[in-house]
DNA sequence: GTTGTTTCCGTTACCGGTACCGTTTGATAC
DNA sequence: GTATCAAACGGTACCGGTAACGGAAACAAC
């Protein structure tokens, strides 16, 4: 066994100072190749591994992006994920998850934990965090952004589309599709502020229309298909004119569409059925129901992006490196709406 | 701003030694109530936050668990690490993710890139790992945890169940079912070992059957619900004659599935679909399929136990704590196969 | 031969905490 | 009044690296 092998053991059997064996394991200039490659034999047969701890705590900078998100049961955060995942590959930077639970006091722990390990980067979702958590995150120096959602004040930079503006465009398609009858389900739509958005934004474009009646079936619970059944099955009861009804997602929606499909309702002649989010799920179903497409993939892509940016130009800053408050990118889900 | 208020800042300020105001913001011992008092308000002042770099390196521990999987958008993992996740809350330990995409070299790269943050342990998917990462994991003397997979040689703990078995115990049930034309649907089954292993336990249980003939639909891509519904296209156009097709998963099943609705397919009268895992969506489908339902959140969550009880022995481990190489926990995958 | 200029390497001083051990102080005991 | 002891606090030496600077040797130019 070999496991507390350190750099000064390395230098040590290669003849050579602690510093040149660091300058050779690293890469960097001022040392010979013959060196280098001596060194990192040695090191190789010693069986070194290099402590990060260590060498964060030598240079002030770590190489890890922490990356905060309400919940891993939605697949739509783990392909955010994956895409700031992409986005970093190779680039030396490390993503850290951690998951709220929808708790804004968890949330707020989380954050100060991961600003504990003075990250190069933070991730977070949402703009609606509450008073201390967004003082912790307007505090650090690391570049900081909020993600999924435009509509409010972000602390720093900002990738995401609007909420409210998803669940107006939807509404709008849906009338011009000559629906009159909108029903509505949700879940967790307390805890769920960006669902929440949607629904306003949602009933805000039926309101302009004319249209004040919006029969819903909510629950404060997780979302799921078999929530969607149920909820559906309640709200068709109750409502059984409706001729369309928007859910909080994709999941809820197909769990309506299976509803649909055992009774006998057809979809989507009789009923729309629009969910939100676009999984590639929907683009398979049975029948069709309608969507929006969410770019989150690229959603993390950009936000890792744009950490790498400023982590690029880190060196050169300024000393005052001012925060930009801006919206660097903002995808538009007005756009994305899938027709039926 | 207040961005580089150390330790030492908060003890000038407060008129104490660096050493008792760790300890105070600490909550150890050896501290006055009133000077505990107010050194925090003073670090709250401050607007101090630990350091937990500097704190890791001066105790050679970090609380850190590394947790390796081969993929985010499989929401199996999302699940697993939602397991991690709630066992470990409120230990103080804090988990970080790596995904390896099921490539072996990233999973060397990811491995010792966590290595080198030191971490208090390291969840690892599968048993498979080449000889490389191998090393690195029995060089450590973190505990290692090798999870979804007991067909084989842990290196330390292992928390799963045998994928082989899975895969023959659906056979079975699908024998006791009276079907007898087997047909087989896969993906990516050169890197998904599990998947594989599943689909040799499944062959292996037909041919002590005496069914030798299995035809088969493969594809080396990430499988998704649109490969699923293609695949069984493509198997039931070569062979209308199937009454049983098994997928590696629940995803390509679900495809199918839709496929046969489509087609018009009685399922499972005329053929029965049976896929694996047991996603929540499988229970809500319009016609019933097969699977086998793992208990991945608990697996989640023991491999993380296993890791906080060593954790907590520690520091009154013997100095050379061997390595259990033992297997902590099996899950029986066999015994919660959803029969039609 | 003297004076740059590289190239390569070592010394020193940290980074921001914590373990370990020593010291002071007040209280209690005799 | 002195001995004893626990509680509260401080000094020092690290943890394992790296930045910054300095210096010696090798090579070039004049």
């Amino acid at each position: 066994m070999h496991s507390k092998v350190t750099l000064a053991d390395v230098a040590a059997a290669a003849g050579v100072s602690k510093m040149t064996a660091s300058r050779a394991m690293r890469g960097a200039k001022d040392v010979s190749p013959k060196t280098v490659e001596r060194v990192r034999k040695i090191a190789a047969d010693l069986g070194y591994m290099g402590n990060y701890v260590a060498a964060s705590l030598a240079n002030n900078r770590t190489d890890l992006i922490g990356v905060v998100v309400p919940s891993l049961s939605n697949i739509v955060f783990s392909e955010v994920m994956s895409g700031i995942e992409d986005a970093i590959a190779g680039s030396g930077l490390q993503p850290f998850f951690g998951v709220t639970g929808y708790d804004p006091e968890r949330e707020y722990q989380l954050v100060r934990k991961m600003l504990s390990w003075r990250p190069a980067g933070l991730i977070v979702t949402g703009l609606d965090q509450d008073k201390q958590t967004r003082e912790l995150l307007s505090a650090t120096s690391a570049p900081v952004v909020q993600i999924m959602d435009t509509d409010g004040d972000p602390v720093d930079l900002c990738v995401g589309f609007s909420q409210t503006a998803a669940g107006a465009g939807m509404a709008e398609m849906l009338l011009t599709e000559g629906r009159r009858r909108f029903g509505y389900v949700g879940c967790a739509l307390d805890r769920d502020t960006r669902a929440a958005k949607r629904y306003l934004g949602y009933k805000a474009a039926l309101q302009s229309a004319g249209i004040t009646r919006v029969p819903e079936a909510v629950r404060n619970a997780h979302s799921s298909v078999a929530d969607g059944k149920a909820l559906t099955a309640d709200l068709l009861t109750q409502h059984p004119d409706l001729d369309v009804i928007y859910y909080s997602n994709d999941d809820l929606a197909i769990g309506g569409l299976f509803h649909c499909m055992e009774t006998g309702v057809s979809v989507p002649e009789r009923l729309i059925l629009a969910g939100f989010n676009g999984l590639d799920l929907t683009a398979s179903l049975p029948a069709p129901i309608a969507t929006t497409r969410t770019s989150r993939r690229n959603i993390g892509i950009e936000a890792a992006k744009s950490i790498l940016k400023r982590h690029a130009s880190a060196g050169s800053s300024s000393p005052h490196a001012l925060k930009t408050v801006e919206i660097q990118h903002v995808m538009d889900a007005r756009r994305s709406i899938t027709s039926i």
